[in-house]
DNA sequence: ATATATTATTAAACCGGTTTAGTGAGATTA
DNA sequence: TAATCTCACTAAACCGGTTTAATAATATAT
């Protein structure tokens, strides 16, 4: 493989010279510039990463860390996160947490050994030890998704989940519906409790008052959500709709309601969370609201670049609205639901 | 941060003997190993892995190109490629190509900067020309996945889709399902040709005659199932099962029965094929052809890393066994879905 | 014609590791 | 006692880039 050193003796100058020329840095002769370019070509020369990182202390590289990338949310994520980094000449080095705070470890030496620029963290818990201590560094840092409310100062890019709720409950509000059901997940996390927090400020902008029997506590699953609904169905037998914090929850939930013998959306509208590729194939098509999964992705990886070229980043907090997408499940008498079967719904 | 100086300086050695202790090579006295050691820890010293890429022309790095990493597939690929790399202490870059050749020249930048010690494709496309550039440098490299058969001495992983459909196959008639139709997808896919080559000689095993209008070509979609299964009831209204070379057009298969006012398993079963996690939440649970995919990535990246150290590879064709997972859409007298809802279908 | 500014080029140091050949002290052998 | 062998350690080169200060050559100003 063809070196600086190599196109320095071909063309006759120095290494120097040829370094400046390929980095377009003035003080170079144009003629002398030409001719080291073509010989570059020729040679089909490529600059070596590492002798370049080690002399610029930089590496073009950002280390991402992800507690699954396996998880369809989180492959999104990445996703966003790699066609921005791509386009702004990045690479992406990945570190997967499974949780487990012993890999945690393992994302230090991300940075430990200076591989990586920067570091962007794609994670549901607060990891207030780990955040800290990149921060800690003055280490270029960007939190995605992260659940506590932060008050340090990092930059972060989040969802507003508390508006995401507060529209999916006013649709099935503007439908008519007026016995609105919640089923939340896990608890611990913000993002649920900020969704709740708009089921309840929606049903109380409207004038409606609430009804603590209609909020139950299912977790992520799609059991969760059979359970939790069962659990409504008997305990309030005249919800006519249900606003479920995740997608996976709302399909259980409409198989607890046809178990019961009643009709989604007829008898009980349902309303999703997040928009999984699976919510626009069931039966019938999931209502749900979007959340800009590989936009996120991309809009904090660029924040990252921006502070890794130590750039002032406008808004240390970048909250992205989350976007109602009507389906079947909840058409009220204006089922939007393209074809007559998703109409039908079953 | 420190350096293999800062520790020489406070050890009062050489660097070479902070190098030689750190590395646990011989020559250094056990009371000067120790001591340095020590003084590693305090300075929390961390090796540079750019200047020691640079002195070892090597960067305990693999370079993964994949189609999309957002689909679950590629997604569970590199979860396990990644699970294997991680135990192995070498670290992912990804690139995605999204299908643009374009952007397989930033392949090659992975590779011709030497950022990487070897190279992972994951792919459905033969690729080629990319694949005999990297393999004519004689640049470690395995293919997982690809489609056209290899007489180029490649080392890959591939799934045995021709077994896999040949049980899926097996199973309906083992359950007494004679009139079996075939939903193919793209047959330009070496996959597709395996698969349809499986469900023909299962046919012919059993000593049916194959009936060629009981193949129809979808693609993978969702709505090419749907499509293929209406055109099907139309012209072979007698089938009694269907397989499916993908999970989801299994399930669009299942949407146009229903709508035929039939019913899935008892009129018609269906088979599908990849086990996505889709297949055990539809209704009814969809039984399916299993492939390993995580652990392809596993054995992928093992390989790969075996290639890397100069170790000779046994095998350089790694053939996978996929597994049939039965569920309740093919149930005949005993439908193993586990619960009653599943077991009636609908 | 001389002083000065500008431009093109380069030598050499540096980044932070690894590795090889060599040095010197102490132990072992003849 | 002298010759030889070990052992612990180090000087210095090297990997392949970038950068700075210095130099030489040419152009411009006085």
């Amino acid at each position: 493989m063809a070196t600086i050193a190599d196109i320095a003796k071909e063309a006759g100058v120095s290494r120097a010279t040829v370094s400046l020329a390929l980095n377009g840095k003035p003080g170079v002769a144009p003629e002398t510039r030409r001719r080291i370019l073509e010989i570059a070509e020729r040679l089909n020369y490529r600059p070596n990463a590492s002798a370049r990182g080690l002399a610029l202390q930089r590496t073009q590289t950002i280390g991402v860390i992800v507690p699954d990338i396996s998880s369809p949310f989180y492959a999104e994520l990445v996703r966003g996160v790699e066609q921005e980094a791509s386009r702004q000449g990045f690479y992406l080095i990945l570190a997967t947490t499974l949780g487990k705070s012993s890999r945690v470890e393992r994302c230090f030496q991300l940075l430990g050994e200076r591989r990586v620029d920067g570091i962007l963290i794609l994670t549901p818990r607060g990891d207030k030890e780990l955040v800290q201590r990149i921060q800690g560094r003055g280490f270029p840092l960007v939190v995605v998704d992260r659940d506590i409310p932060s008050s340090d100062g990092v930059v972060e890019v989040i969802v507003d989940n508390f508006h995401g709720a507060l529209s999916a409950v006013n649709h099935l509000l503007s439908l008519g519906r007026q016995r609105i059901a919640y089923i939340n997940s896990i608890p611990e996390l913000q993002a649920s409790r900020d969704r709740l927090r708009g089921y309840k400020v929606a049903l109380q902008e409207y004038g409606l008052e609430l009804n603590p029997k209609q909020i139950v506590t299912g977790n992520f699953t799609w059991e969760g959500g059979y359970e939790a609904m069962k659990e409504l169905l008997s305990s309030c037998p005249h919800v006519d709709s249900v606003f479920a914090a995740s997608d996976s929850m709302a399909i259980g939930a409409i198989r607890a309601i046809r178990e019961q013998g009643l009709r989604v959306p007829e008898d009980i509208a349902v309303v999703g969370f997040n928009d999984v590729p699976l919510a626009a194939q069931v039966d019938p098509p999931l209502t749900t609201v979007r959340q800009p999964i590989g936009e996120m992705g991309e809009i904090a990886c660029h924040l990252l670049i921006q502070l890794i070229e130590g750039k002032v980043i406008p808004h240390r907090k970048v909250i992205l609205q989350t976007q109602l997408v009507v389906r079947g499940s909840c058409g009220g008498g204006d089922a939007k639901g393209k074809t007559q079967s998703e109409k039908d719904g079953c």
